[in-house]
DNA sequence: ATCTTAAATGATAATCATTATCAATTAGGA
DNA sequence: TCCTAATTGATAATGATTATCATTTAAGAT
């Protein structure tokens, strides 16, 4: 799995670093967590004391680039990362109001998402759906 | 309209200032646009010079906790406010990848959603839906 | 294996949105 | 009009993120 990340690091000319693998390791270690770039920062530190706050942000922004990790926000006035998945662009989330967590969810459409999520004991308060793309007036600057 | 918002102020012993008759004026000037509270904060700040940025930013969080406005991210590092909906917790939002516009979309489920954008002339490249509530850890806590 | 060099790093300062502080002002009931 | 707690504006503080720059290093060439 890191393996194949280093694959995409190399194959677009990027060096594959001791930092880099460093940060890709963690965030491998705290699979399906949502981790800040300081929970990424706290936890390489320990094996790693002299690696930078820069470099963490560097890393995460050029792993989101490459598509290898997905950056989003949960209105927290922060980003949170975790790995894209193969699936594409499906990214479901329940949001706790009472301790924060994060909690993902697999199913397709949001009347069965309720459904099924206050079947398993959750009370739904609010959602929130963002579509991203191109609008017309920017269509065919992009397709061109 | 405003006075309706003026109400609920009232009602809840919150005195009704020029400053936040100005910025709900400045909000209603502008509806159905996202607007973040530097924007409103240069807008009020043509016919009111002395308003201040901590006093929109207080007034904002005011408007939220009473429910007059919401507050979301779109991932750009800032907040944006609007009016809330009648109808309560539906916010569906598409958002230009090219020129950052944010548009309102009406239709209640994803697919119903993509296709009839992409009807009317949009690209869909990505979506992300984040419902929010209590999970069954916190349920209780909640409801007792 | 060593050399070379552009890419990457770490320390630090800068930025930007937001929040906290606090003395001065003011809305609205007495 | 008076009183007082709520509100305000100026400003400092904070917290996340980004920019700067001198130093270090990965990895291809020799």
């Amino acid at each position: 799995m890191l393996d194949s990340y280093c694959k995409v690091l190399n194959k677009n000319r990027f060096k594959v670093t001791r930092q880099r693998k460093a940060i890709l390791e963690a965030m491998e270690k705290a699979h399906g967590v949502h981790l800040t770039a300081d929970d990424i920062y706290m936890d390489v530190k320990q094996n790693f004391p002299e690696i930078g706050i820069s470099t963490v942000y560097r890393t995460l922004e050029l792993l989101a680039r490459l598509n290898i990790v997905h950056k989003t926000s949960f209105d927290e006035g922060k980003f949170r990362y975790e790995f894209c998945e193969d699936e594409g662009h499906y990214h479901h989330h329940f949001v706790c109001n009472g301790c924060g967590s994060i909690i993902e969810v697999e199913e397709d459409f949001l009347h069965h998402l309720e459904s099924a999520l206050e079947e398993r004991g959750f009370i739904i308060t609010d959602h929130k759906v963002q579509l991203y793309g191109y609008c017309p007036e920017c269509r065919d600057r992009h397709t061109e």
